[in-house]
DNA sequence: TTCTTTATTGAGAATGAGTCTCATAAGAGT
DNA sequence: ACTCTTATGAGACTCATTCTCAATAAAGAA
């Protein structure tokens, strides 16, 4: 569990500053849970009676993305979703087609192969997108 | 190889009409080979001449990804691409982070453990997308 | 071939998620 | 408290993609 004086470190260590609307919205989304939009951001933040701008929350989602706060998730709406990385291990997402549900799994043996794929090519895994659009069975 | 009386049966077998735009688009995404946006294809016909607007490329290419005939491709920049299916097998993609190239690639042994993570979990897989971003070694 | 029906097209307007501008506010170091 | 610089808010703006609608043209019938 990420505390609000990592958030604090973690932002200055970069430069940045340890602005109340940041921490607003890091915490909303930690406390939301699971996949969101800004717009969804925006307004349970505005539900709340505190105020931060469209823009900021747009700003800070993306100082978080890049500070590895937060992890961006697109499913191919057009619209981006994001979800804050606790110290929760890494996992890709399966997406219902039919309830639009998102269902995170891991697999060890899926890491490792796609590792070997791209050494194989001559080239250095940066990060993956890894998405299983599936339907009940 | 696809023919054009192929493309004409695969239509009209879904009530499409076989329209001279559609042959255009098709032709031209075929002829140029990779991965394309609609905007490059557009510029392509009209630098060639023939008249096909923007909208038609766009709701051609639509049309023919909903069957079959051309796969999206969206590598995260906001401008999704698209690239014919010939005959050739399925693969998915690695992303050069330095150069922007996409690469190819297969692997029996992923998609078969795709398969089984998603049966594991109750569900049948109806498509994915795989991609991995890479840097030069 | 001509007629009828209905999908398609072109041109440009509209949409909308995300970004940018700029004047004002406020972190952080001294 | 002072200074320097980044952050914020409100709304304008961007730009890929979609929509509108009048005009056009497939496809099937006759
Ligand atoms: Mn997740
Ligand atoms: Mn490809
Ligand atoms: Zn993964
Ligand atoms: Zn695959």
């Amino acid at each position: 569990m990420k505390t609000n004086t990592q958030l604090k470190q973690i932002l200055q260590s970069e430069g940045f500053r340890y602005t109340p609307q940041r921490q607003m919205v890091w915490n909303e989304l930690r406390k939301m849970g699971g996949h969101h939009d800004c717009e969804e951001i925006y307004d349970e933040l505005k539900s709340k009676g505190t105020r931060v701008s469209r823009a900021t929350v747009y700003r800070t989602i993306d100082v978080l993305a890049r500070n590895g706060m937060v992890r961006k998730l697109e499913v191919g709406d057009g619209i981006a979703r994001y979800e804050a990385k606790e110290d929760e291990d890494h996992h890709d997402h399966m997406i219902c087609l039919d309830t639009g549900d998102i269902i995170e799994f891991y697999d060890e043996e899926l890491e490792r192969l796609q590792e070997k794929i791209v050494e194989k090519h001559g080239y250095t895994l940066v990060k993956h997108v890894h998405q299983l659009f599936v339907k009940k069975k």
